[in-house]
DNA sequence: TAGGATTTGTGACATTTATTACATTAAAGA
DNA sequence: TCTTTAATGTAATAAATGTCACAAATCCTA
């Protein structure tokens, strides 16, 4: 069970009555750094709000390739499975634990019941959709308007805004984010050392510019 | 001034109040086919809704080059414009009339009135942005997964569903649209003619695949 | 209908990214 | 420590796309 002080601090604008239904309903649940909490066409049984650790959210090609699309943190809410209307919804994405994490999660008969009652929450999903749009907009601006390079040092700080000056990914994961190959992220990298940007070390590296 | 008739097909699921108060607030304004309806970067000062025609949504980067991003039509609404708490909200878009359009501009600050007050208008809000939504996942699944030939097939195809198997684009929009070059898009025009896909001629060309 | 403007076709070449192939290095166990 | 495995470095080459240059075709307008 999560404690309502907590929902408080995570979700500040919601209603009385929204943390109770939220802590009666809710089930708190962990996941392991690596693991997948949703995969594309799987049936979204429950909705999905962060409570401690960093998931990524990727787009999944046909072939299984992977592409890094934006983190969810704490407070955060995974924004397709917040409306669904029938059961049968399929997953459009693919969620996996970066770190280990815990997240609420709301099974689908409340998502629209309490689009029905709480302001609160309706404003919490639309809020929600809103930046995960944005999110998807600024992704469209680096893949179709820039080269490898500019898109990378984009990935590096946004990582480092998640994580810190030290990013513990091999140039293989990395490569996969960017569905790129490794050997382009390891010049990259080694380029980006020479500048004086990065200091390499084996599965991580530092970010030490400016 | 539109008739709540035509609201009502273009808007079906919307409370009854919410018609007379569209009807009473909302300015129903034209513009021209290639007119630009919002810039990025402009601020935006009423929300738009599609009466008539076409509407292209791109993205804009720092040069100014546009990237297409997906299509608005009769009752879809242009998302950034729905949810601005404050007045000094920019467009992170850009917004083209494809055909001669007419559309409803609502001023800004009902845009929160009615999300207090309407049922329909929070669910229009919500489904609005998950559609977009969607539109941008599967435009960062073209250009993450997929080389320029399939990128243009899709391209054509979404032309065709607007406006029919005769695509009226110049070579160079295309380019222009998926952010490359006028003789990459040429070239593979040419071997789709070849393939029996299209038929070329100037100006345009049409879809006669299947 | 001649001349100019726009659009399209196409070759040659540059750049970026992907692929292949191996060597080297660091870490993890046995 | 020795062996094994995973991670990284790097060159050579291929493929995709971008750029430049110019010809040809089509349309528009004086």
């Amino acid at each position: 069970m999560v404690s309502k002080e907590l929902l408080m601090k995570l979700f500040p604008d919601w209603e009385k009555g929204l943390y109770e239904e939220v802590m009666s309903h809710a089930e708190l649940r962990t996941a392991d750094a690596g693991s997948i909490l949703l995969k594309k066409g799987q049936n979204i049984k429950s909705a999905m709000l962060v409570v401690e650790g960093t998931i990524k959210l990727y787009q999944e090609d046909e072939e299984g390739s992977e592409f890094f699309m934006y983190h969810l943190t704490p407070g955060e809410a995974c924004a397709v499975t917040l409306v669904c209307n029938y059961h049968l919804e399929q997953s459009q994405v693919l969620a996996k634990a970066v770190t280990d994490i815990s997240y609420l999660a709301i099974p689908l008969e409340f998502m629209d019941k309490w689009l029905q009652k709480y302001k609160s929450w309706h404003y919490f999903v639309i809020r929600t959709y809103r930046s995960r749009y944005e999110e998807l907009l600024s992704t469209i601006n680096e893949i179709a308007f820039k080269n490898m390079d500019e898109r990378l040092e984009f990935y590096i700080k946004r990582q480092v805004e998640q994580s810190g000056k030290t990013v513990k990914l091999t140039h293989q994961e990395i490569a996969n984010d960017l569905n790129t190959s490794r050997e382009v992220i390891s010049r990259l990298l080694k380029k980006m050392e020479n500048n004086g940007w990065i200091a390499l070390s084996r599965n991580a590296f530092d970010w030490i510019k400016k």
